[in-house]
DNA sequence: TATGAATGAGAGTTCATTCAT
DNA sequence: TATGAATGAACTCTCATTCAT
């Protein structure tokens, strides 16, 4: 008998073998074998492989856009030092969930129309959280770019492409990564403050008692 | 003589394909279909699937390192000058050649081992040519960062993201983002001269007789 | 007592689902989701689909066989009486239990040998019925055909087929096939009289309790 | 080298295997070891397991349709001549033909919904051969029922049921059946004549030179 | 050059069935 | 009585690939 919950076992194995080898490439033998479980056991818990899949993304997305709130809300008024914190919060995720960051990233484009329609939702509700902040600091006048999307898109290309090269252990830790990419990100937003001394540190040093970890 | 030539042909419906479906979403008679032969036909010309997509990679490597190479000895001396002018390049690569790019993005994961070992090479020297620059904009004193190959590689995260969303005739042109995106790029880098008025403008107009279409 | 008679229910789930997809294109999974079960509660009534098809079929012809004996008894001396009541019956009988009918003809030849044999013989009393009838009518010098069972087979064959196409509700009432059956039948097996004015009607008075409404 | 022509040959497989364990009792692997062939290669001729059985349906009807029309005309004026070798030509051709008939009888309602559709219309067709005969045959006063399509009706569903019982060889002869058929048939019809010395054995006589052997 | 025919392996999925509870 | 969880075998169908022509 088998110690682990079944449903949560083939997540966590159609997570990392879609990582691994992609959607297509990945067989639902592969994911049976990853859990440890049968082949049919895996269409107890889930009708289709794409429906594993889009649980899987859906998750994803849900956990991030539910957590980047309450980062920001924490960040204070500051639109600077929300972006700051959004992305050190971004970093930590990527990092800490580079599985599951690698199938959102290569696997959505696999998801059949009619479940790709709600996360196609999420997607944007998820990029909005960042494009929100870069409007709202051009607002206030903090940021010096003429469109929030297209900056804020390129931030995200940045810190989303953690998970196609980043490895735990490598050679460049996730803190130096949170450094240097807040550190770029309000550089590009043409917020010179950045550079004077002291001030990339204290925005390091501001609070964010998410861990970055998501539990799926 | 242009009318069916076979080779080229399949290469073309490959990459359209791949990029559709990903390499192990796209089945040979797919691709067979799309370029309009049989399928025997295709193995006439490449003993494989993973051949084919080994040539798509290798050629796009191959034309990107050759002319990034001029583009740059192209644009003078200085360091800032190089680099602009290399992003404005990859920015019409990119754009140009979505297809290819996407393919080169989401399937060199596909390559298997002993076909991925000279892909790896052309990977390394194709990032090294922008790494470089930077490199030398740093020990020069232009540039303002601590390490080339991460500011490089965030550098390089913005401009090869365009191949997942941007599309020719969409909201967003090649030439906005060619501005934007030098400025970002030498911004992120710490040259804080980019914001001086008419820099941005004087950096887009230096000579860039590449095209950026590749004729793969 | 009535509202969730599993075995019963399971029964009726069965037959209908069996009448329907037929016993190989039935799954266990339609049966338990018609019956409103799951489909271990299947297991516990029937030890398997083969089971539950063989039970099936027993009771159709063991409770047709039980009750024509009656309603020939109840027909009186007259050979051509009897057929023509026996004929009433079928049809009665056909065109109020299409589903099972329908079950009987088309998958009896789906059981197993081992669950045939019984069937088989079930099968083999069912017809002879009718035989017995057109035989002793044959002696009698009352029907002029040559052959019993080819006879009695063709007078099977129209009524059985009427599990095929008849639906309750449709343009064809089962009235008018039980006038019309049993003119043929007679005719069919060179009984003149039934042509004689008054004859047929006589003969559809003649006393049938039996509704043909069977129980399972 | 396979000696043999694929297409036929699977053809012929799926009769026979359709034939024999029903269209959803038999599977792909069955009918291609029937064949003699490769699990694939079915797939290279015929693109579903669906498309064989409405090819081979679609196959009968036709044939049937075509040949009756030709039978009747052959005949001549007498409407009950052309009923008699209608109904030898049906004989003939359920009692050459077993298999193919019992797949259209047992597996026409397997057929999806969108490949029933022109098989439907060839099912009306079909019947309306022997209902049209009934019908010219009753307003010429010939026939003495009131209802051609329920007439009819009964005396397909007594030739129809050969293919469920007859068996080449066994007691009961083609030709037994052939006279008895026509017999029963007219006299269900209420055409007395044919109980008259010499005229079964007339009808009998009737040019009939449609073997009634399908070549499919 | 190019193709039609064929194949073994493996794809996703469903099957009847079992068993501990 | 009834169920949820699980399985091995089998299903239809597609895959990349081969080969004779």
């Amino acid at each position: 008998m088998r110690a682990t919950n079944g449903r949560a076992e083939i997540l966590r194995a159609a997570r990392d073998t879609f990582a691994r080898k992609g959607f297509d490439g990945a067989s639902i033998r592969d994911i049976a074998q990853e859990a440890g479980l049968s082949l049919s056991a895996l269409y107890y818990y889930f009708p289709s492989k794409q429906d594993a899949l889009h649980e899987l993304i859906k998750n994803a997305y849900t956990w991030f856009i539910e957590h980047a709130s309450g980062v920001i809300r924490d960040a204070g008024e500051s639109h600077a030092d929300q972006l700051a914190t959004l992305v050190r919060f971004v970093v930590r995720y990527r990092t800490q969930n580079t599985l599951i960051s690698r199938v959102v990233l290569q696997d959505t484009a696999r998801l059949d129309p009619e479940r790709y329609e709600d996360i196609h939702e999420l997607q944007r509700a998820s990029r909005a959280v960042i494009y929100d902040v870069v409007a709202a600091g051009m607002e206030s006048g903090t940021f010096r770019v003429e469109n929030s999307e297209i900056s804020g898109r390129a931030i995200l290309a940045v810190v989303n492409a953690i998970s196609l090269w980043y490895r735990a252990g490598g050679p460049i830790t996730a803190e130096t990564l949170e450094r240097e990419y807040v550190l770029y990100a309000l550089r590009l937003l043409g917020w010179e403050r950045i550079d004077e001394p002291g001030e990339l540190d204290r925005m390091l040093g501001l609070p964010l008692t998410e861990s970055g970890e998501a539990d799926f």
